[in-house]
DNA sequence: TCAAAAGTGTTTCACTTACACCCATGA
DNA sequence: TCATGGGTGTAAGTGAAACACTTTTGA
């Protein structure tokens, strides 16, 4: 057992953003070094000595990424001998999610650079064993949605009704009916009306903008109560 | 960086079993060695080179209780660089169940040894982060138990009624409405009749005896079937 | 023959689903 | 003024919850 290289341990992260246009995006980096050398990668790498894992994360994305989430658990952790072809790396992969107005920010900044988003329709192939990784994410993300308010993550402190309404039919694949899903969303009582309007895109009425409660949600978590979609 | 102590890789495993007199119990062993020398512990150990994770606890389920598991999903990963006080050791815990007769086998053969169930409401004060790790699993049973048939994991193949009743009263930690339960759990079709009767103890009508069919219950699922408790 | 445990029929109530209609805006 | 997107009231259908009763066993 001498002289075996020990197991190395690595985070990376799964981190989805949304826009209308786009849809739900997957953040991704270009890798600058062999193996899978200018492949697309989720960001990621080594754990330091004494580290915790969800600082490692961070740390990767920030360096990696520049973008920092406002939502991470812990996804899933991949150990199989063989998945990187060098040696055996175990990697904890990190689940997260960004605002609307980080996902912008990052599209502006690093326009042709090696870190962008890709619609998770239109993923390209990925290094190592990370397509794997992120279906497991995106199943994660299709179930907790129905249950958790997680979509709230995704969308800015301030959003239009509509907007909720557009995420989670993206989410959900598939068309909701309208009526039921704000008289079932509104009557939790977690959201609240701003009063405001959105200003109008094209034609029509414009939506009221509403602002997820938290605090309120807590209460209600406290109470027993148990949301779902 | 150099000369840094690597970060050591372990796993532990998390494992519940069921027999009515009992309730709900976990397996621990007793540790032979410092640190927490003759404290209650999870069954675990480092992980070998090359060693796929789930092989890695199962291996050391054996070496340590004899225990064979029949389901076994990964739990969460505990990386903070001080759970352990010799160094930095992350642990990839497991979530296991076993049937009763496996319950009642190790009863039987470690009598007064170092592997033993202990009903979960009444656990030992137990070793490194241990305890932590144990609430999030007993969550999990009790939360996956609602909308996975994992319960069925805990009884034999064929049980009396009666048993399944009592383990998710024990489960869901509320007595539940007889006549509702058995509705609805039979409505859905996955468990079968064998039309054997449970040999009475005491007094009282004898139960009838199922089984839960397995292949009938996939058929649900990939109906886009989705049950609830 | 009685108490205990198990099995079953039926009504009530709440919630989801479906449908229809009204309102505010830009073209 | 009309097409488009957004907001709301209500009837119909479905399933859970509650209740009452019957059956089978050992004491």
């Amino acid at each position: 057992m001498q002289h075996e290289a020990p197991i190395k341990l690595t985070v990376d992260a799964v981190v989805f953003g949304y826009a209308k246009n786009d849809g739900v995006s997957l953040l991704l980096v270009q890798r600058a070094y062999e193996p899978f050398k200018n492949e697309w990668a989720l960001p990621g790498g080594f754990v330091l000595a004494e580290e915790k894992l969800e600082t490692a994360v961070e740390r990767e994305l920030k360096e990696e990424t520049g973008i920092h989430v406002n939502y991470l658990e812990q996804l899933y952790t991949f150990g199989d001998p063989n998945r990187d072809p060098r040696q055996h790396v175990v990697s904890v992969a990190y689940f997260g999610l960004v605002k609307s107005s980080a996902y912008l920010q990052l599209k502006a900044s690093t326009d042709a650079s090696d870190a962008r988003w890709f619609p998770i329709k239109k993923l390209p192939s990925l290094a190592f064993d990370h397509k794997k990784i992120v279906q497991l994410a995106i199943e994660r993300l299709k179930m907790k949605v129905r249950y958790q308010p997680i979509g709230f993550e995704l969308l800015d402190k301030k959003f239009p009704f509509s907007d909720l309404e557009k995420l989670y039919a993206a989410l959900l694949d598939k068309e909701l009916n309208r009526r039921n899903f704000s008289k079932k969303i509104l009557s939790y009582g977690f959201l609240e009306e701003t009063g405001e309007l959105a200003k109008p895109e094209g034609r029509g009425r414009p939506s009221m903008i509403y602002r997820f409660n938290q605090k309120r949600y807590n209460e209600l978590i406290k109470e027993g109560y148990h949301f779902e979609i």
